[in-house]
This record gives structure tokens, C-alpha cells and sequence, in this order.
DNA sequence: GTCTATAGTGCGATAGAC
DNA sequence: GTCTATCGCACTATAGAC
């Protein structure tokens, strides 16, 4: 062999970049961005993305792939942290920590997939289905093994529980930002901490006793007009 | 006065029509709908649009306006048509079950507003802003009232906490059909106790207690293959 | 492999007849 | 007020030099 190391062959770099920078740039503008402002974050210009990329859609959809890739990583590799005493639940919530992490905190595919998912016009809507069925049948095994152990109310729809739950999570990628004095850490806390735990005090959850006000926080710290995306 | 009742001009209901018919092609096929859709549905040519509208961001601007006004409507006569003895939190409890009603059963407009509200050009966005901002605070009062009165828990984030519960609301416009065997109705109250009373079982809660089934539901009721969507 | 140049196209928008 | 016709633009995609 020779004294030089094959690493990755320089095309398959030059097509992460333009991968890269379309991570970048779709999980900054949406669906909606064009293709001159993908090359120039490549440091390209627009025609020379097509030696790498037969189309748009193909571009679109490769970033697609490693968004989930990406996410079903890190929540795979959260849930495999865990000691195999973990019960079922445990496993669910560090799913749902790993996952809202991914999209709020580290990776531009994942951020990007959840901010076009909603936008795909039909075609390219399909050729994405496989991948999320793929992802959503793992969520689903994570959800029907906490209600079989009866750590999840049994009378829930787990389907629509799992949907609620990818709303909460994905809708991050369009408010969260990390200069709001939250951090990822926390927000990811929070989000398990509602969906499974919700964000009722115990004593107003299920029962009529009168309720006793526990740490009223009259002016909570927020800085800036957080208030007004819905 | 004359013998014929005067009701709105002709031409506001066709500015109407158009509007309705917007609402509808946007809640199917996202932003990136294409004004011959929709004229073809108000049945007319593209150009007479613009008798009508201005430009196609005016046309999405209003429809933007109105869904945002519908689920606020929709919201407020349900927290009104609670009696005055209820508490902050059967308050909130109404508005999310409201909103998420809005969303998923009865208004094209709020559908239309959902669905789209997240893939909007930053322009479009930020004429949206004022409406999106009066709306986020009618909720913050709700939150910050049930927090007040010890009903939510005094360590949560609020925005936060409103900003995962419109995720989980609004995503309902991308996935839910009312033929899977849920009804808006269902879907809603499960919105509501998983938001503010968690999904788990109140033994798993917070407790190191052994954990024992409770009504494990081996095989759910899905027909279709619903576990593929994210 | 990347460039410049340009072809192709779909769609928003306008003009003017009716 | 709605139509037909068309303009103009922006953006995807291709061709060919280098």
C-alpha cells in the first residue's frame, strides 16, 4: 500500500460541503431557498452543484436522510447509555431528550429536516416516507414498551401521543434560540418533563383539594418580547 | 330605506370566496401553493386575483390574519363560557382544548395559518409578527395565571412551556385525519392531559416505586399505517 | 471539478378588451 | 369584475470551455 492514507476521495468531501451548507442554509430560510445561496455557502457557484447533484429534489433529499440519520443517532446512542436495568420509560425519556437536543443543539441536518418536513411539496413528501417510517417505528416500539409495562396510562392513543410529542419537539427548530437565557439542556429537560410528567402541579392534576400556591414566580426572567411566535 | 336589505357587496363576498378558497388549497398543499390552484378553486382565471389582491403576499397575509383571528375567537368563547369560578388552570385546560380544535376540526383558515406559519419568507414573517405577538401574550396570561395561582409548577419555563404546546397543537395540521379512527374531540382532551397532566402513570411520575401494569394494551386499534409520519 | 454562459420554464404580475 | 394575452423575472438545469 502506499505511504499516503486513503481517506475520503476529495469529491465525496467537495459533496459533504454542498451538503453541509445546505443543512445550513435550509435550516436557516426553510424549504423555500435557492440553490445560488446553497453554492455561495459552498464556496461554489450554482452550476457546479449539478456535478454532484443530479437535481434540487436529489439535494433535498439526501439532506432529509441524515436529518434523521442524525437524530436517530443520538437518540439511539442516549438510549443505549442507559443501563439495561432502565425501564421503558427511562428509555422514552432519554429518547425525547436526545432527539429535541439534536434539533435544537447540534446538528444543521437535523434542525433542517425538522424545519422542511412540513413544507415538502408531495413528490419529494414521498420519497422522504421511508425514512420516517423507519424512525417512527422505532418511537413507536419505545412508546408501546413503556405502555405495556404500564409506566404510560393505558387508555392513551400512543399514535397521537407520538405525533403531540414530534409537534412539540420539531416546532423548537423555528422559536429556539440559544441567547434566550434557556439552554438546550434545559429546554430538552422541560420537554420530557411535560409530555411525560406534564406541567401541572401534582395536587391541581387529578383531585378537587383546594390548591395552595407554591412558588408563585409573579415576574418570570424573560429579556427580550419572547412572548409573541406562536 | 330601501326594500332590499343591504348585506356585504357583492365583491366582498368574492374577495370572500378567494379567501376561502386559499385557506383551503394552503391547508392541503403548504406555502408553496400556487395562486393558479387557487383561483381555479374560487373559480376564476389567476389574473382576476388581482382585482382582488394586491399581490399574492396580501392574499397570504390576510389568510394568515384570519386563521390566527378564528382559533383566537374559537379560544376565547370557550375560557368565556367557563363560569367565573374556574380556576387558571380549567382556563387553560379550555384554551388548548379550543385551539386544538380549531386546528383540526373546523377552520380552514386556522389549519391554513398553522401549517404555513412556519415555512414563511422572513418578510411575510415579520408583517405576521404583530398578530402572532397578541395572540402569544392572550396565552401567556393564561400561563402566567395558573403558575400564579400554584397551579403549574413554579419551576417551569413558561415560554417555553407555550412554545412546545403550540408545536405539539399546531403539527396536528400536518398528520391528523379524521379518519383514523380519532376524533378531533379525542385528540384534543389527549392534547390537554398530556400537556398539563403528563402521559405516564401517576406512579411512574417522580417515585422509585416498583412499577406494576396497569391495563397493558398489547395490539392498539391502528388500521392503516399510521407509524410512519414524524 | 469548477467555471461562464445560457437555455428552459413556471409563475407572479400587468395591460387592455369586454 | 373577469377575461385573454403576455411580460418579466427568478431560478433550475444544461452545455461547453478551461
Amino acid at each position: 500500500m502506499s505511504a499516503m492514507v486513503v481517506r475520503e476521495p476529495k469529491s465525496a468531501r467537495t459533496r459533504r460541503r454542498i451538503l453541509d451548507a445546505a443543512a445550513e442554509v435550509f435550516s436557516e430560510q426553510g424549504y423555500g431557498a435557492r440553490l445560488s445561496d446553497i453554492a455561495s455557502r459552498a464556496e461554489m457557484k450554482t452550476g457546479s452543484l449539478y456535478y454532484h447533484f443530479d437535481s434540487r429534489e436529489d439535494l433535498v433529499a439526501e439532506v432529509l436522510r441524515l436529518g434523521i440519520e442524525g437524530s436517530w443517532d443520538q437518540v439511539a446512542r442516549a438510549v443505549g447509555r442507559l443501563p439495561s436495568s432502565a425501564k421503558p420509560l427511562a428509555r422514552l425519556e432519554a429518547a425525547v431528550r436526545a432527539h429535541t437536543l439534536s434539533i435544537v443543539g447540534r446538528s444543521a441536518y437535523a434542525t433542517a429536516q425538522a424545519r422542511i418536513v412540513g413544507s415538502l411539496p408531495i413528490d419529494v413528501a414521498r420519497a422522504h416516507r421511508q425514512d420516517q417510517r423507519a424512525y417512527g417505528e422505532y418511537w413507536r416500539d419505545l412508546f408501546v414498551s413503556a405502555q405495556s409495562a404500564g409506566e404510560l396510562a393505558g387508555d392513551i392513543d400512543l399514535f397521537a401521543a407520538q405525533m403531540l410529542a414530534f409537534g412539540a419537539m420539531n416546532w423548537t427548530s423555528e422559536w429556539f434560540r440559544p441567547d434566550l437565557g434557556t439552554t438546550p439542556e434545559q429546554l430538552a429537560d422541560q420537554a420530557v418533563r411535560m409530555l411525560f410528567h406534564g406541567l401541572s402541579t401534582p395536587r391541581s392534576s387529578s383531585s378537587s383539594e383546594t390548591v395552595s400556591p407554591v412558588v408563585p414566580i409573579s415576574r418570570p426572567a424573560i429579556s427580550t418580547d419572547r412572548a409573541g411566535v406562536t
